[in-house]
DNA sequence: ACTTGACATAACACTTCGGTTATATAACAA
DNA sequence: TTGTTATATAACCGAAGTGTTATGTCAAGT
């Protein structure tokens, strides 16, 4: 899973995830992308590698530009791990209800 | 939304994950927790400080240890935002459905 | 009181990150 | 061909991250 390294890391950036938030809502070029923030067009370039690196993106050559989209599968290995974490919690917390509910069961017996 | 940014920061270390992914088994102390790494206590324990500090932890002190446990509600967080892109996502391609669909019927117009 | 065990903190080195400006490249437009 | 537009890359810089060892703190055991 060395893959989730990249995406967390990735999405750890505000600019970047206010670019992916952007390119929900459509394909953009780099120039379209870089324009709400106040940041050298270098700069989103490297964020936007970031993300192409962490498959979040990709990119398609269009004359001079390159149209940036969301990369659709990749949320899903994030949120697979999410869920493992979320199922393994579940299952702690009603495993510790057993306990609690024994725990319980036991002070009753001993209360009378 | 500042919260998002340590949240994913913490989560990009595979070594934080995995703390995590023991944690979601039940509560661990710093030792237990530093036994399965090739690392030293105190590297550990500036992890925990990490996952504490965005949110995803907690700690008790129980006489010279000090239990850690998952915080559940931090990974609502982190889903609400994934949640979000999601649906920007879907919908955006609802659109393109639409999109493509009125240039098929249009392209059939055309071939008639 | 002294030691030990569990942890935190400090000081340090090294690497990575995120920004900058300057420059290269490649397609389009005149 | 020459200029312009869209983007990438390089060189650089300061800040932040991740590890180390050494040391501090504080509760527990003897």
């Amino acid at each position: 899973m060395r893959d989730l390294d990249a995406a967390f890391s990735a999405l750890a950036d505000p600019t970047r995830r206010a670019i992916l938030a952007r390119l929900a809502l459509g394909e953009a070029t780099v120039m379209e992308l870089a324009e709400p923030f106040e940041m050298s067009q270098p700069a989103v370039s490297r964020h936007l590698k970031v993300l192409e690196g962490a498959g979040l993106i990709s990119r398609r050559v269009e004359g001079t530009k390159r149209p940036c989209r969301l990369e659709p599968n990749a949320i899903e290995e994030i949120d697979r791990w999410l869920d493992r974490l979320r199922d393994a919690l579940e299952k702690n917390f009603n495993r510790l209800d057993g306990v609690l509910a024994e725990l319980e069961a036991k002070e009753g017996k001993e209360a009378q």
